[in-house]
DNA sequence: TGACAATGTCATCCC
DNA sequence: CAGGGATGACATTGT
């Protein structure tokens, strides 16, 4: 009996002692530098941030299993600590919330933790043991080890002296001598520690552990009946519920026998006679409060039998038309009356496939044609961020805001229809899609609300409803440049019948670019345009909400077809000033429009360098032989220059007027597209290999009004005279069979074989040459000069990103700084706690002045006296105390 | 009429 | 070495 009564208590100082460890292979006179000291600034507790603090695992452990510090026997540790505390000098070691590991070391043999170190002796006197006490009190991995043992009632520590840790360290011989009376109190208090840290007597008296479990069981099974009435009570709340909301559904609802979903009477079956047992508004109201996000995550979870998506938007259409009928909610009805009862009357569109989210959870948004380029932001929304919602957190907004919304009109008495719808739309979309631009979106809308207050009556056709969603056009904010021309367009063109027809010649437009090389125009569908966002982002939208509005799986033929019905030349030619947003765009087209619609087109710059072109036989048919096909007989200055827009049309390498024509609303235009002949297009510019496709189109200046186009296309036909002018008269005057074009774009084979094969006399020779050589480097130049506004507005680009992530970077120095010094203060708090609540055996506290606190990297706090310079295990002749410190 | 932008041309370098 | 691209400088043209 006294056997297993000291054997227990030693169990227990070994439990003590290895929270007492030592570990002086990490001692480092650098303590300040470790991470683990940065977490004590950081004011890290191991029971928060599990940092190695407390998971390392002692290299040296036998039974790597047992880590030497985990988290309960902290727990433990800390009530050990607690007992302590109680006694003697122990009682300040403690503090309330913090979780310092603390080491005693001190260089004299004076110094030391006498109370592992007596109650070791003394245990070890006393139980005859074979453990040397100071290998036990040293080693904090055969504590770990006896830990484990004295789990078995069998365990001896036979084992422990076998370890090969038990040998790592050598305590003091001190350590072992005979035990006083405070050092068995200490073990009393020790004992009473058992339980705290899970090893108490019961461990080692069956009886005791068998009465322990029980108690635990009634305590389990108190737990377990306490549970189960909670349960109860939410089931029996919950059938309540769901009667309540069963109720409600059998009056606006018919339950699907097969499928078992609720679907809306109003669909498939004549709307029912009013209920008798209708809900008051004050009970709908409660119904709603409580159960409506429940009956909508159910109806959403349900999928359409027709278009197999949830039918939620069947439910409040159809709830919107039974309205009147039926009593429905108030919200139901106040969302019909302010945006439903426009374009509910289209079943098309609200079970559309493609659009079902847009007409389902926002359906005032089909009221009006305007609003299709809102549909397409709300379509994005709908397919990009309230995918990702909840059905209750979809609902749940837009009731409120809507509610919110109703609630204001209420009290100000706003006879608003369309304005609540476009607060409300601004508010779901501010709220919903955080890459919208604000002020866009609202301009945008003002936009659409305008339109739509004009033309109230027009509905959103089938095609449009359809359309898929052009989610970047939604959500990408359009360049504040873009809105002048886009409103005048919106309230312009997109009425005209012709247009709204389709509305499409825009986004036809847009689809149309986007087949040029290089133009970055269609930014409605990466996917198929291959952009990313950031190209898309940089490229000039003309029509950002209508576009996005309108089909984007029109194909491109359609566009051809289209193009020139739409836009003539003639209409390019004609088109004023103030459609000047439009004509950019148009006029942007003109390769696609002139390859199908007019062979006269003067726009041989897709030619330009192009092999194929370079022929002869492709020469042939290039648009100068209409021109030119006098082969010298046509005077210049008498072209027609009906689609000539080059001043200089013998000359017409077409990047001349392309760049001009290859503007866009905010001067920027892409003259690459039209350009492609050297290799420099945008694809080559050091901008691309960065993914930032510039707009820049030369020659127009950044702050260039488009108007500068408008002259260039208004100066067309005047501009046949000059420097360009004589090398035409002069190939007519001295009868050469061939246009400066041909001369100039051939390839040095054929032009070689054409000299050749013609005998000309060496004046011919020489103009030829000249010429070819002028055109060679008048496209030169022309490259040089685009390349040279490429680099500059890259450079800009790039000055601009620098500095946003200067003003960035600067923040985050401003933070860090600030953080720093808080962690310095923190720190400095914690060194003073810490140091101050450490006293000596005497109870006094250490000098500040030779002693310091130095952490290990394993998390441990050491007292390092100050002249403690080299490392600890170079010094193991000095005294060293670990301490852990829980507070 | 001068300023300015756009463009053409030349000279030169370089590949 | 010729051809041609690149580019600075200058000229021309039109607004």
């Amino acid at each position: 009996m006294i056997k297993q009564y000291f054997f227990d208590g030693l169990v227990q100082i070994a439990i003590v002692l290895s929270l007492l460890r030592i570990d002086i292979n990490n001692l480092n006179d650098n303590y300040v530098n470790y991470p683990e000291v940065q977490e004590i600034i950081l004011g890290q507790t191991a029971a928060i941030t599990q940092s190695n603090f407390h998971n390392l695992i002692n290299p040296y452990d036998p039974e790597p299993e047992i880590y030497r510090k985990n988290i309960d026997i902290d727990l433990s540790a800390s009530h050990i600590l607690r007992d302590l505390r109680s006694i003697r000098h122990l009682s300040q070691y403690l503090r309330p919330e913090t979780d310092i590991t603390t080491f005693l070391i001190v260089g004299g043999s004076s110094f030391h933790l006498n109370t592992g170190a007596d109650a070791e002796s003394s245990s070890q006197g006393v139980g005859g043991n074979h453990v040397e006490p100071s290998q036990t009190v040293s080693n904090p991995t055969v504590n770990n080890a006896i830990i484990n043992n004295s789990s078995t009632e069998n365990a001896t520590l036979e084992n422990l002296t076998n370890s090969e840790s038990l040998l790592e360290l050598s305590a003091p011989a001190e350590l072992g001598s005979n035990p006083t009376t405070e050092d068995l109190d200490l073990i009393e208090v020790l004992w009473r520690q058992d339980i705290d840290l899970g090893v108490g007597k019961e461990v080692f008296d069956v009886n005791l552990r068998r009465q322990l479990e029980r108690e635990r069981e009634i305590e389990l099974a108190k737990e377990r009946q306490k549970q189960k009435d909670l349960e109860l009570a939410q089931a029996k709340q919950d059938e309540q519920r769901r009667q309540q909301q069963q109720r409600w559904l059998s009056d606006n609802f018919t339950q699907d026998g097969e499928t078992g979903e609720w679907v809306p009477l109003g669909r498939r079956v004549p709307p029912p006679p009013p209920a008798p047992d209708l809900m008051t508004s004050g009970q709908i109201q409660n119904f709603l409060s409580y159960d409506y996000e429940q009956l909508l995550n159910e109806d959403l979870a349900q999928p359409d039998p027709n278009t197999g998506y949830p039918s939620v938007s069947h439910q409040q259409s159809t709830v919107n038309h039974h309205i009147p009928q039926q009593t429905s909610p108030p919200h139901y009805s106040q969302r019909q009356h302010q945006g439903s009862q426009q374009n509910v009357p289209n079943p098309q569109t609200i079970y559309n496939n493609q659009g079902y989210q847009t007409h389902q959870v926002v359906p005032q948004y089909n009221d009006s044609h305007m609003q299709q380029g809102y549909n397409a932001q709300m379509n994005s929304y709908n397919n990009t961020s309230m995918t990702q919602m909840s059905p209750q957190q979809r609902y749940g907004r837009q009731e409120s805001f809507e509610q919110t919304w109703q609630d204001l009109v209420n009290l100000l008495e706003l006879p608003l229809q369309n304005n609540s719808q476009m607060i409300n739309q601004s508010q779901r979309m501010t709220n919903t899609s955080g890459q919208l631009s604000n002020g866009h979106m609202i301009m945008t809308r003002m936009n659409t609300t305008a339109v739509s207050t004009s033309n109230p009556v027009m509905m959103p056709s089938p095609t449009d409803n359809t359309s898929s969603v052009l989610i970047q056009n939604a959500t990408l904010p359009t360049p504040p440049a873009v809105s002048d021309n886009f409103t005048g367009f919106n309230n312009t063109e997109m009425m005209s019948p012709v247009h709204s027809s389709g509305m499409l010649s825009p986004s036809r437009q847009n689809n149309t670019m986007s087949s040029q090389p290089g133009q970055n125009y269609n930014s409605t569908v990466p996917s198929t345009s291959g952009m990313t966002p950031i190209e898309w982002d940089s490229s000039n939208m003309l029509f950002p909400n209508i576009s996005g509005s309108i089909n984007q799986t029109e194909s491109l033929e359609d566009v051809d077809e289209l193009l020139p019905e739409l836009i003539t030349e003639d209409d390019l030619d004609g088109i004023n000033l103030a459609e000047m947003g439009i004509n950019d765009t148009v006029i942007s087209l003109s390769p696609a429009i002139k390859k199908h619609g007019d062979e006269a087109s003067s726009d041989s710059a897709m030619s330009i360098g192009s092999p194929e072109q370079d022929t002869f036989s492709e020469s042939t048919g290039s648009p100068f032989d209409g021109l030119e096909g006098a082969t010298g007989g046509h005077d210049y200055d008498s072209s027609p220059g009906s689609s000539k827009t080059s001043k200089y049309d013998p000359d017409d390498y077409s990047f001349s007027h392309s760049c001009s024509y290859s503007h866009s609303e905010n001067g920027h235009s892409n003259y690459s597209s039209s350009f492609n002949d050297t290799g420099y297009g945008s694809q080559g510019s050091p901008a691309d290999t960065n993914h930032i496709h510039h707009n820049h189109s030369y020659p127009l200046q950044p702050g260039a009004d488009p108007k500068d186009v408008k002259k260039q296309i208004g100066n067309d036909k005047p501009k046949h005279k000059g420097p360009h002018c004589r090398d035409h008269k002069r190939v007519v005057e001295m009868k050469i069979p061939f246009t400066v074009d041909q001369i100039v774009n051939l390839p040095v084979e054929e032009f070689n074989d054409i000299m050749s094969h013609h005998k000309f006399n060496e004046q011919q020779i020489q103009l030829i040459r000249d010429i070819r050589r002028r055109g060679k480097n008048k496209v030169a130049a022309h490259n040089c000069r685009k390349r040279k506004m490429d680099i500059i507005y890259t450079l800009g680009d790039e000055m601009q990103k620098l500095e946003s992530d200067r003003e960035r970077l600067i923040q985050e120095r401003f933070m860090i700084d600030k953080e720093t010094r808080e962690l310095k203060e923190k720190f400095g708090a914690l060194y003073q706690e810490i140091f101050h609540s450490l006293r000596d055996e005497h109870g006094h506290p250490y000098d500040p002045a030779r002693f310091s606190l130095q952490q290990s990297s394993d998390g441990d706090v050491f007292l390092v006296p100050r002249n403690f310079t080299s490392a600890p295990e170079n010094h193991d002749d000095k005294n060293k105390k670990r301490k852990n410190d829980k507070k």
